[in-house]
DNA sequence: ATGACGCTTGAAATCGTTTTTATTCGCCGC
DNA sequence: GCGGCGAATAAAAACGATTTCAAGCGTCAT
């Protein structure tokens, strides 16, 4: 069809210039060798005939890929059932997080942590990519420890439990989870069941000592029997919830993973012909600003995962440039905003943070 | 940190097979003028020393980059609202279609179909990738203009209303408005309101095409005034809902654009205490397969977005196989899923497809 | 015997950069 | 007047592949 004009080379703005490639080089790259009015010349020209390098050459000289890589997780749960992540407000956070510099973002889909392991060695090994960004953090983590050992660049949305030291963005699951279910128990609850992801995540752990802490806190026994791990799925949560207010001594309060499983856990309680604020309540972790759409809408504990995908590509940035990992670390808590009921009967005043 | 050896390349594996590079390179290809045996020797050493072809090398060679681009919206709702649609999905289901192929998949974030043209100008001219794949398709679309024009391989999700020639998958929408729009009819709705994306959209006018056709068909009129169009977000549906809801002359019936705004909608009908179901029923366009824990479940037309992606990463490879891209255009209609009333009180039976 | 012709393989050019090393040139000091 | 030095630019090598073209080498016809 329609073809171009060969787009210019070095080799172009060197006929143009009068100087030889290795000047326009040095000049474009702001190399001190070469005189002000020389790069002025050059860079006036390159703009003239809209020069930009080629990243193929740039490339394959530099070894550099001007490429990040970011292993987005495929839902887990079976017949594309809702999971409440939505990792596209991630991937266009890191992509915000990247702007201004020259990387771009490659994603690459991976369905567990075992194929995040070999994807990340592919990277790694292929030189795939200059960093990389990967999420859904095991407490025993074999990505991390691999990176860590070849050394290469990468940021984590979560933290696993190993020692080691790297770059990584997390939200505080145990203050959240404490708070929540702390808030539960001022309400009047104490028969709280934990609906929790997978129990590999390392922020499932962190949610379990959460939800632990908050018992012990208000000398309670901790229901142990009532903390569930499974998918995301609305149907898990549904599941769940069914299971748990079925019981001979019944769950009333339900400290959800986030707005999938809430959604869901409001489904199976209303099938019981339970009303939700009187007879059962349902706090959630949210991302997603849905559950004030839910009947009735849920007291969350909110943070936009766009904003961690902001940090997780400005960390990344900062670790090519060589910044130590343990000056990129961040933990973030989630705002609470407080919706319908969340309380039994015997309704208490809730005691801040901390 | 930990120093790998260096990776071989087709010059390690020239010393080690005694053949030349160029050979290497042809036994690899699997060119026909390099014989039977010599391939074999050949291949077997590369999978002796794990040879694999740098990606580079090739590229600045060929001029080929092994990417896809994908050009992913972000949404465009503001305060990182939830807007329903999965779009990790597609890309899930795009890696899924490349599958198989050398083909890596490039993610480039667009905050709206201007943005999408400067970008897909730069993937073309910057020779960023060898194939596009985007969507958000416009009725006048400018990228799909651009990219026909500039003969670059591209695949869209969604049609444009140009007469233009190019590879696409695309959801029936027309069909999938008329036959929703048919059933509130058919359970005894006369004022039905249709919940629509922008107006720009090309399928937006395709669900007001099938929204009319319902009624023509009916030899009803058509409520023009009941046709809103606004972002994806449940806020928007909450919004349109109460708006219409609050008319003189109400709507009964909602025909939906996806299961975010449906949720919306029902939020706000139970805000002015309308019983859905039986003062008013609620229909949507499902692709997260949420709807069913909504109260009450509505009843949805469901395509998996994930296939869709599927077959976008398909047709895109054997556009860049060179197939013709008038044979990649695939029209798919979603199912009907039952659920909850969606009629009036005079209920008639619905009387099937097409 | 010799030249042409297949058939297989090798040498060299090429893609567009960066980086190392070399060259040019003016100037200063002895 | 000449060697040396510093500053600016140029030349050449390298990155790792593909592709064009040449070379070697039997075989066969003349």
């Amino acid at each position: 069809m329609a073809d171009h004009p060969p787009r210019p080379t070095i080799k172009t703005l060197s006929e143009v210039t009068g100087f030889s490639i290795a000047t326009i080089s040095k000049a474009l790259n702001d190399s001190p060798v070469v005189t002000q009015a020389t790069k002025a010349v050059i860079r006036q020209a390159a703009g003239q005939i809209g020069y930009a390098a080629s990243l193929r050459g740039m490339s394959l000289r530099t070894g550099r890929t001007y490429q990040v890589a970011v292993l987005m997780p495929v839902a887990s749960a079976s017949g594309f059932e809702w999971e409440g992540v939505d990792y596209a407000q991630i991937l266009s956070g890191i992509a915000a997080g990247l702007e201004g510099s020259p990387y771009r973002m490659s994603v690459h889909v991976v369905r567990d942590a075992e194929e995040g392991l070999v994807t990340a060695r592919q990277v790694v090994e292929g030189h795939l990519a200059d960093g990389l960004i990967f999420s859904g953090i095991q407490a025993q983590d074999a990505r991390v420890a691999y990176l860590c050992d070849a050394g290469f660049p990468f940021v984590t949305l979560g933290r696993c439990r190993q020692d080691l030291t790297y770059a990584h963005v997390d939200v505080d699951s145990e203050w959240a989870a404490w708070a929540a279910t702390s808030r539960l128990i001022a309400g009047g609850h104490r028969r709280i069941a934990l609906i929790n992801p997978d129990p590999r995540l390392s922020y499932a752990l962190d949610r379990i000592d959460g939800f632990t802490r908050a018992f012990t806190q208000a000398n309670l026994p901790v229901p142990h029997d009532l903390i569930l791990g499974g998918d995301l799925s609305t149907r898990f949560g549904k599941e769940a919830a069914l299971a748990l207010a079925r019981l001979p001594d019944p769950a009333t309060g339900f400290v959800c993973v986030n707005e999938s499983t809430a959604l869901g856990a409001l489904a199976g309680l209303r099938d019981l012909g339970l009303t939700i604020g009187r007879e059962a309540s349902v706090i959630a972790y949210d991302d997603i600003n849905a559950s004030a759409y839910f009947a009735p809408p849920l007291t969350t504990f909110y943070l936009p995962i766009e904003d961690l995908g902001r940090q997780l590509g400005g960390f990344l940035l900062r670790r090519l440039a060589g910044e130590d990992p343990a000056t990129l670390q961040q933990l973030t808590r989630p705002d609470l905003v407080a919706r319908q009921s969340d309380r039994l009967e015997r309704v208490l005043p809730w005691e801040g943070n901390t």
